[in-house]
RNA sequence: GCCCGCGUAGUUCAACGGAUAGAACAAAAGUUUCCUAAACUUUAGAUCUAGGUUCGAUUCCUAGCGUGGGUACCA
């Protein structure tokens, strides 16, 4: 029986006995740092039940408890706020419990539910910027913050390899492209690709430009442009199937794919299966042809399908063009169902969207709900707003992009240059520094981009922004890495457990720590790395300041020492878990 | 126009409806005879406006202002 549940009973015992009232469920919640106590019962809660004078409440409860529980040594009453003190005792067993369990806050796989998340969804015609950077974080974040709190998880992409944007880049590589390769260029695959996309778009304006010099309206040109009229006849030859262009594709995709994986590998993300929207992009029209006729989907004169969703507060929107081709909702539609039928444990998806698609999303989880599928309640667009630069939004066809791959080895060189100054590195290897280097350069952008709220736009400075001091992740790895040190001295058995009074420095680590099963769940529940990156650096701040203030090695009583020890491994274990879920690495040294 | 986010110190971020709204950076002062000063300790500084619900509102509701996004056959 947790002290939670002891607490829980002895408090609705008291209140049944003082005050005659039966309360289902009495709230508990951790004492603030600067009240004395460690955990606190609020008695306002009670007054609508209760009538009197919350201080008398609380004290008359109080004193039951100190009574009645062991484990509680004193209370005090603030305001309406009654604390209640426990024995160094629990404490220390409790802590010790956490101490020897190797998967402290993690749960084992439980729920039989698997979640499927999905992100980074990029577009096989140019390399990946910032947006995906966020993308891919908070994706590759939630999923692992979903898998510690007890789910099965998958993790996927939607792969956007198709449709008139690919064809683009592909008219330009053949009219432009003098057989150029990844080799031949020593370019990364996905940055060749990217080049002819630009180039496309510069021919083009061009061609406008002279077509509008020769008396044709600008308007007319956009559509009459040769080069447009070419891609799309590409895209038809596509669509067709047609052996050249199919060829064409399929290789410059691959060079794209092997420059993604690169940059995924630097990014730290992975994934468990891939979706290519070339094989998705017809699903979806079948699941509308019976929603047509169970009466969901409606029939237009002009023969698109709509859904009325105006009883919802949205508007009509359309499932299917005239023509009968799929639009972006219908592959979505059709997208889902094929993933719960090649996944039948999937019971709840995460979409990992920018936020400029809530409405679709909204629209797509509705849809899903009407059609009558069971999972429909348990999706979940991971909605995050927008990675700004000083200059405003990035546009890549201004050139106004920070590029995912730029951007990473930029920090990994600014580490190097702070650490090189610092220089406490003498005896690593070369090879061993420039992966340090690299550690806490990403550590430095990853925790930058995951400690803010998911929803909020971040705004970018690639110049000022990342900063190695404060609250960063740099400031976390350089405590965990404090630690690892103070574990290489302590030449003394601090594996067993001791029996001390704690200092006051202590509770408030030993308080802390106890927090973080329930961070994990909370992270979980909504979906937020931020939290975890919060709980994280406060705790490195109640740590560092213990840390200063006892002495470790000093004090003459060993069991002192001992468990002084033993505090610290443990920071550094819950560290190193919760950054694991944030995918951010730990240095040994530095 | 309508719909959806966001609005907290000079700046970047926090705060399950709870106590005196927390940090960091920038500014000012101090601490290195045990463990890494990328640290620690002080000082100064903020909830867009007006109502409402509540014992209690940064948080929930209404209106307004500011700001970003979406707005029906683009993904």
């Amino acid at each position: 029986m947790t002290i939670q549940n002891i607490l829980q009973s002895a408090t609705q015992t008291a209140l049944q006995k003082l005050f005659d009232v039966s309360i289902e469920n009495v709230e508990f919640q951790t004492t603030r740092k600067d009240f004395e106590g460690d955990i606190t019962i609020v008695v306002f809660s009670f007054l609508r039940q209760i009538k009197g004078n919350p201080v008398e409440i609380g004290t008359k409860l109080g004193e039951y408890l100190k009574e009645n529980v062991a484990e509680i040594t004193n209370f005090n009453v603030v305001k309406g706020f009654l604390n209640l003190v426990f024995s160094d005792a629990y404490l220390r067993d409790t802590f010790y419990q956490v101490f020897n369990s190797s998967n402290f806050g993690f749960k084992e796989v439980v729920s039989k539910d698997a979640v499927m998340v999905e992100y980074s969804s990029p577009n096989t015609n140019k390399p990946l910027h910032l947006g995906h950077i966020r993308n891919n974080l908070l994706g590759y974040s939630v999923a692992e913050i979903i898998e510690a709190a007890g789910n099965k998880v998958y993790k996927t992409q939607i792969i956007n390899d198709r449709g008139i944007h690919i064809c683009k880049s592909m008219l330009a590589y053949q009219k432009f492209g003098k057989n150029e390769t990844p080799e031949s260029t020593g370019l990364k695959g996905d940055k060749l690709i990217g080049n002819y996309y630009v180039k496309f778009d510069k021919e083009y304006k061009t061609e406008i430009q002279k077509l509008v010099i020769s008396g044709m309206s600008e308007d007319e040109a956009k559509k009459k442009a040769s080069l447009l009229v070419d891609a799309q006849e590409m895209l038809k030859k596509w669509e067709a199937g047609d052996t050249e262009v199919v060829t064409l594709w399929k290789k410059m995709n691959q060079w794209v794919y092997d420059g993604f994986d690169v940059t995924y590998k630097a990014l730290g993300v992975n994934f468990d299966i891939n979706y290519f929207e070339s094989n998705t992009y017809l699903l979806g029209k079948d699941i509308v042809q019976k929603g047509l006729e169970s009466g969901i989907f409606f029939k237009k004169e002009d023969g698109s399908v709509w859904i009325d969703l105006t009883a919802e507060g949205l508007d009509e929107k359309i499932v299917l063009r005239a023509d009968g081709t799929a639009v972006y909702m219908t592959q979505d539609i059709g997208t889902a169902i094929q993933r719960t039928k090649d996944y039948p444990d999937v019971g709840g998806m995460v979409y990992t969207v920018g936020n400029e698609q809530d409405y679709h999303f909204k629209v797509l989880f509705l849809i899903l709900k009407k059609l009558g599928f069971d999972w429909a309640d348990n999706l979940y667009h991971l909605s995050y707003g927008m990675v700004d630069l000083p200059e405003g939004k990035m546009k890549s066809r201004e050139g106004t992009v920070v590029d995912a791959d730029d951007l990473m080895q930029e920090m990994t060189d600014t580490a190097r240059t702070i650490s090189q100054e610092l220089g406490k590195l003498e005896g690593y290897s070369a090879s061993d520094k420039e992966n340090l280097y690299r550690i806490i350069g990403m550590g430095a952008l990853k925790y930058y981009i995951l400690k803010v709220d998911p929803k909020k736009r971040i705004l970018f400075d690639p110049k000022e922004s990342i900063d190695f001091n404060g609250n960063t992740g740099p400031f976390i790895q350089y405590t965990y890495a404090r630690i690892q040190s103070l574990l290489r001295k302590a030449d003394f058995d601090y594996s067993k457990g001791v029996a001390i009074d704690l200092h006051q420095k202590e509770r408030e680590v030993v308080k802390q720590l106890q927090d973080f099963p329930d961070v994990i769940q909370l992270a979980a529940k909504n979906h937020s790395p931020a939290l975890i990156a919060n709980y994280t650096y406060d705790l490195v701040k109640v740590f560092n300041s213990f840390y200063q203030s006892v002495p470790i090695f000093a004090s003459d009583n060993h069991e002192e020492k001992i468990f002084r020890i033993q505090l610290s491994k443990k920071v550094g274990d819950v560290i190193q878990s919760a950054f694991g879920l944030l995918g951010i690495e730990m240095p040994e040294r530095m």
